[in-house]
DNA sequence: TTGACATGCAACTGTTCAGTTGCCTATTAT
DNA sequence: ATAATAGGCAACTGAACAGTTGCATGTCAA
């Protein structure tokens, strides 16, 4: 999941597939300096890590954004960092100053 | 920032130093099946990305997390994401129906 | 000062991974 | 039927990267 979300271009799609949701593998290769099986792959990592959902329609594929797993970042990393954010800046501080 | 939270032994030494801040280098690799130059990379990685910062204190180094960046996260991708949610639910939701 | 401790630097290795090329399968339209 | 379209599979290449070993630097304590 958050390898998934580590490559720029498998960012960029789902940016892509934010801005416009459904979009076919070929869609999704328009504009891209990448070939169709790059993206393919990527897909499929998406579709690994749950951000992505695909559902065949005849020969096309079309492509759906999930936002619930980034939802869950926020449960896992940013309520339990941000609960102590300000503990932690303050820590931050006072180590600074014993520094000097 | 991404690629720094891809790795699981750099998230484990997030969650360390969430645990219990200002530990030196020798302290993070209590435990760990890695040896210390290992832990070392990871935590330049971590520096790069903004997730750490590090003072030292003789010949120790503390390391601090910063829980900054990772509210970003939630800026940049949870409430861009998060606002459309029952949007793409509800699109993906209408794909499904289209394919049966 | 000298030895022990805490960290830094550099070269090397094996693996993972992004991207490509080439070929195959399945569906649509004429 | 057949040609064009949309996608899938597999092998290969090159680069990035995690982890290691060996040595060097700097700091504390006796």
């Amino acid at each position: 999941m958050f390898k998934a979300l580590a490559d720029p271009s498998r960012r960029e799609l789902l940016d892509r597939l934010h801005a416009e949701a459904g979009q076919t593998l070929g869609e999704l290769c328009a504009g891209l300096r990448m070939t169709r099986q790059a993206v393919t792959k990527h897909l499929v990592l998406l579709e690994d890590a749950n951000l992505v959902a695909s559902v065949r329609r005849g020969r096309e594929k079309l492509h759906y954004l999930n936002p619930v797993p980034i939802g869950e970042i926020y449960e896992r990393w940013i309520g339990k960092f941000e609960r102590h954010r300000l503990r932690a800046l303050h820590e931050l501080k006072k180590g600074l100053e014993e520094e000097s």
